[in-house]
DNA sequence: ATTACTGAAACCAGATTGGTTACAGAGGCT
DNA sequence: AGCCTCTGTAACCAATCTGGTTTCAGTAAT
């Protein structure tokens, strides 16, 4: 199984889409949302930086998305997230017998499969973007001007700037 | 990254469709294949024997194919070795908070878009047979016949019985 | 009975993960 | 200038997973 990595920098980026820009967000408001460590999120949203998904600072505005979110796809975030430098979703077995006629070639047969395999995958995660998911949330407005806002105010601490 | 059962699963059942009937097929043949201990080989035989896919024996016949091997896709090899008890490929961030918009309902809208991305992985394993993978190697009988046989005759000990 | 193999337990080292504390430094603000 | 806030890292931790190894009881064929 996959880490969780790849959801909480999608839940990142959804805030980052769903606050209107005069709101200041830090690693401890998305900490907030997501219930974790800031240092938790701020690892995560290196990754996004690295990737130039995201830009932050050091203190003032807080973190803003370098994309527009129709342009970030679920693939663009899981490959900042989750692909590790040998960048593969599949393992091999290295060191196979060189003298068995099976274990000698059954990397080279099985790489083809599982590459496919793999593009099925991010076919399908390249079809979504932060925009398509922000949009299955209550408008940012409406929940300021909702009754759950007042109760809640307290865990946005630096909403308003 | 997933971890390399599922790679070293398809191998033994590649050896199991690929060998004679008449060879008998200990944990250790394969485990010559695959270039490990055979206890490994075994944990991941009981993976494939507890999904009704292989036949194992105590001494005697050594392992058989329980389906023919058109009939068996990456797949369920795959959900075989892979699957947890979760039955998923994503993990969710677990107790994201329940007063945040976007907290609340994160893990409800993520569901859908990445269990499309899993159906999409799990089909295209679904295309590739067993028979389709042993198809690419040396038919046995050749491997048999051929001069690299001889040379490396005892790293098949129970070959021949 | 002997032999050969399986299945399972126990243990190990290394890697990964999510979490935490701590702190230097960047960059606003007064 | 000093203060304040927040970032970026490092260091450390416990839990989990992985591949590997040794050991051994049990099973089945000869």
């Amino acid at each position: 199984m996959l880490s969780s990595r790849f959801p909480v920098a999608v839940q990142i980026l959804i805030i980052l889409d769903w606050c209107p820009d005069n709101v200041k967000i830090t690693s401890e408001l998305i900490s907030t949302s997501v219930n974790t460590n800031p240092v938790i999120i701020r690892r995560i949203m290196a990754y996004l930086k690295k990737h130039q998904l995201i830009a932050t600072a050091s203190s003032s505005e807080g973190a803003k998305l370098l994309k527009s979110p129709e342009d970030i796809s679920l693939l663009d975030v899981y490959n900042a997230v989750e692909l590790t430098e040998e960048n593969q979703l599949f393992a091999l077995h290295e060191n196979t017998n060189p003298h068995c006629p099976i274990g000698s070639r059954i990397n080279e047969v099985l790489t083809l499969p599982l590459y496919e395999a793999r593009l099925a995958l991010e076919d399908s995660l390249a079809r979504i973007s932060i925009a398509d998911l922000t949009d299955e949330f209550i408008a940012f407005g409406d929940f300021v001007n909702s009754a759950d806002y007042k109760a809640i105010e307290k865990l946005f601490p630096t909403l308003q700037n």
